[in-house]
DNA sequence: ACTTCAATTCAACGAGAGTTGAACTGAAAA
DNA sequence: TTTTCAGTTCAACTCTCGTTGAATTGAAGT
């Protein structure tokens, strides 16, 4: 993952709301959440919301589909281990341990 | 971490620019960088540089000290760790083998 | 076709981020 | 003290983000 797309994910966690819909959806899993559902989970404005989560949409780590005349949004979950593991990979560069790390990206053997 | 400091650290970490010096930094580790230096190496502008670091230092990522004239910027580990543990708790959760992670420490105790 | 519900899109606004060049502070050297 | 070097701060500008209310699309139900 190039530092581009990285920085656009960081900046789509970046924001309380953001974080919610994106806690929220990692929650419930692939089978994810209708725009309307979350919206009143989270008591934020259909038209907000529907900025929110076009936004995590555009940086990868959420998908949507239609299901009747729902629109049901769930979470990329190998956009969301890369973006962690690059956080991991570069940013705690020769010190894994130090961010509180132990292992990651299991190897066969591993962990 | 509450989300508002969570939001703001990944806002912080949401540039390139910055993403380049706290990955230098996190490299260079607690001896830390003068901001002169780091500059000519990312050939960023003093004063452009000035604020990202700003940026960085308000959201407790890094942290500087002075030595003679120079200001010295070093990362701040353990908010690198909760911060890292934050994402690996709150957007992996129930889910965390499925982020790459095997196994974290969940928050230093003094910090 | 018409109505209703789900959700998005649009236009407009205010607020904050990022960049630039010029002016400034603070510490060392002459 | 005056000069020089290291960084920061300031002012101005542009650009993007976030929010709001109104209008729109798309899919069901009548």
């Amino acid at each position: 993952m190039d530092d581009r797309l990285a920085a656009e994910r960081f900046a789509a966690l970046a924001h309380p709301t953001r974080l919610n819909i994106f806690r929220r959806l990692m929650e419930i899993g692939p089978e994810g959440l209708a725009a309307g559902l979350l919206a009143r989970e989270l008591g934020v404005a259909p038209n907000n919301l529907s900025a929110h989560l076009n936004t995590l949409s555009q940086a990868g780590l959420i998908e949507a589909r239609r299901e009747g005349r729902s629109r049901i949004y769930a979470v990329r979950i190998e956009a969301t281990a890369a973006t962690v593991g690059f956080l991991i990979d570069e940013c705690c560069q020769g010190h894994p341990e130090v961010c509180g790390v132990v292992a990651h990206r299991p190897e066969p053997v591993g962990a």
